[in-house]
DNA sequence: CGAATTTTTGATTTATCTCAACAACCGTGG
DNA sequence: CCACGGTTGTTGAGATAAATCAAAAATTCG
């Protein structure tokens, strides 16, 4: 089920993770150079098609990724096939701190994803002769949590129009290309919907009202661009009442 | 606002430390007796009564907190008023780590509540001492993180009646004395509806109808048991649809 | 005991969902 | 390069789960 391409392993990935380019931005930047060949023979690189899961629900969790190019979505399912997204991830996120025993949900690529892939067991080894690299583990677990309970806000307690606003913001804040400009999209409106706990259609409608009301412009679906970010923000912070 | 009685601080809580019920059940649990001078030398304890605030939205985040014994609700508030309960806190439960530069929730208790608490940066100092805390509070914010993956799959995804039942069933988990018998909720429906993205009233509705249909039993309203629990069970993971 | 709060129940409204049809877009292959 | 089938997105009309409004009942507590 969970096709992918495994590039290569070991400590000959040394080079390459000297030139990652996010390591700066991720949990490895705990790592000085001199340590690295030591985080990089542990580690897999691994290439992952675009609508191929990295991860699946159900599947003993032994792994830990950290995302080196490109996005997933992660998703759970209930019985009857009902699906909610718990988050994205990109460049530079770490990702299974939330499993357990197995793991919950399932990881799928958005776009063409590149991942550093870490044994649990073997990660945990090593953080004991690197503990800032467990602080910046808790300081991202920390992150998420904070993240997790905006979203428990947003799901228990906004509106369609305040959860679409809220995502919107998001995104462009995750995206730098987006100050200013139009970006596109890395999901569909059913991604959207199943992230926000609405329906493909009350997403659509939305954005076509946001649209009208002049706070963004959609160019295409996935070509999106704020055009008013004051109104933009107090929808999505529910100061904004109409 | 927050108005609580301070005990006492200081190496000579240690004592308290070694005989604390929740000790071997909280993060604490990493520190060995011959250390326990070093933590109870940066504890504070804090009794907090029932309707106080232990921690309010907006303030700096200076504190880590460990509960000693009760309960307490963590919840955010939006500009006009909406309330959502992001989580519970019990005795052994750890709370803080979700924080940024500033608590962006409240917490208030429900119960008589006695709370262990540590400055930030002093815990944080500590940490490098006691590595095995450190990686037990990795556990906690993992554990954390998983319980608000299903919260989020509970509210984008789940109806009334699955909300309710999935609240019931994680309330008589923690629990002890609830296994097979009527239990005291800590919780008004009011709670429990800001908690489950409900109403109060959809609350009552739906816990009359768990009652009618023979799969709890409610004396008072804070006094439930679990009467069937295989049919509470489907009905909360959503394999049921009536 | 009696005021205040919480809970339950009923009647009605509404935001969002569902069902349905059509339009736009996308990748593929001729 | 364009036609074509499949997917994704939009829009409309109607249905519905849950919200809102309202009032009575039960409970709590000083």
């Amino acid at each position: 089920m969970a096709i992918v391409a495994t590039v290569s392993t070991g400590t000959f990935l040394t080079p390459l993770c000297m030139s990652c380019s996010v390591r700066s931005a991720s949990v490895c930047s705990a790592i000085k150079d001199q340590d690295v060949p030591r985080l990089a023979g542990i580690a897999t690189v691994m290439d992952v098609a675009v609508g191929k899961l990295l991860i699946e629900a159900g599947e003993q969790a032994l792994y830990f990724f950290n995302v080196s190019s490109g996005a997933a979505k992660l998703y759970r399912l209930l019985p009857d096939g009902r699906r909610h997204i718990i988050g994205f991830v990109r460049s530079g996120d770490f990702l299974g701190l939330a499993a357990g025993e197995d793991y919950a949900f399932s990881a799928e690529a958005l776009t063409p994803l590149k991942v550093c892939r870490f044994t649990r067991k073997k990660l945990y080894d090593l953080l004991s002769d690197f503990p800032a690299m467990e602080r910046r583990l808790l300081q991202a677990a920390s992150n998420e949590l904070a993240a997790a309970q905006d979203q428990m806000l947003l799901l228990g307690r906004k509106t369609a129009r305040e959860r679409v606003a809220s995502f919107l913001r998001s995104e462009a804040a995750h995206t730098p290309s987006a100050q200013g400009h139009s970006w596109a999209l890395l999901m569909t409106r059913g991604d959207m919907a199943d992230y926000l706990g609405l329906t493909i259609e009350t997403v659509s409608r939305t954005m076509t009202a946001l649209r009208k009301c002049g706070v963004i412009a959609i160019s295409t679906a996935s070509d999106v661009s704020i055009e008013d970010t004051a109104a933009l923000e107090s929808i999505a912070d529910g100061t904004l009442l109409n």
